[in-house]
DNA sequence: ATTTTTAGTGGACAAAAGCCACTATCTGCG
DNA sequence: CGCAGATAGTGGCTTTTGTCCACTAAAAAT
């Protein structure tokens, strides 16, 4: 078991890490989005969730909540909704065209802004963040370092 | 420059890691407070902030905001406000006793729930896992490890 | 076949947060 | 010094975000 205080730096870290993330956050759905509808349009562009229950219980948001903007960004042409070939209550969420357009520009901005926040480090120490990160993904989340 | 893939990784870690953060953050708060009220609580009580404007701006609150959740504290009794020896517009903010216990369980609770999330690791990938926590925080926030 | 669960939705509402304007102080500067 | 501009805290108002509940239709379970 971690010792108190090695528990209490990692929780000093997640919350300013928390706050670079919520400033990064604000920025790029300068675009035309909102934070919430970003990362809608996240979970369906880059993890193809296709029914908004997934997105919903994914982003822990309400079911309401979610679908009343996915609404939104189907009237803006963003989103399209096909009928579920296996469940009639369902729908298949889909981007369109322009929500790929935006979508695209939405995952240029972030990387950007990544890119921005360890521009100040050596290339060795970028590197050592990236494994850093990588390591934390792999004991975490499970997924294969590479 | 790290790769285009590398950044995205990092970004889908961010993600994934920002969603159990939130998760754990609706729980802490079943307390009494909400969870903005918990975070002034934690910028005062661990990292001493003493002004309103502090808060706010650490926060990236509102100043307005940050005004009433703060007298919404004080009102609790959580927090009392001495007038600022150097600045006359502005206030001293302090946890009462009764602020300070509050501050105590929450930290506990925070603790807590930061060792469940690593539960299941054995010891060898905890101290990896922090190693790697310490790392980034050397990187980007400048604080040496130890 | 009937009960129970689930997906999506709308209405009403609560909480979180931002914008603007105002007062009182403080700071810089001629 | 005296005054212009900046800053700290606050209240009113609005918007955004999110929750709760009830309802419909379809699916799954019994």
């Amino acid at each position: 078991m971690l010792t108190t205080e090695k528990i209490r730096r990692i929780r000093q870290l997640n919350r300013d890490y928390t706050r670079v993330l919520g400033v990064m956050n604000k920025q790029i759905f300068g675009t035309t989005l909102s934070w919430p509808e970003g990362r809608i349009m996240i979970e369906i562009g880059l993890n193809h969730l296709t029914a908004p229950m997934q997105v919903a219980s994914r982003l822990g948001l309400d079911r309401s909540y979610t679908s009343r903007t996915i609404n939104r960004l189907v009237k803006r042409g963003l989103i399209e909704k096909l009928p579920s070939p296996t469940d009639s209550r369902s729908v298949q969420l889909r981007l369109t065209p322009e929500g790929r357009r935006v979508f695209a520009q939405i995952n240029t901005r972030s990387d950007d802004q990544l890119v921005d926040l360890i521009r100040d480090l050596s290339t060795a120490e970028q590197e050592e963040l990236y494994a850093s990160f990588a390591t934390i993904d792999k004991l975490l989340f499970k997924r294969e370092g590479k």
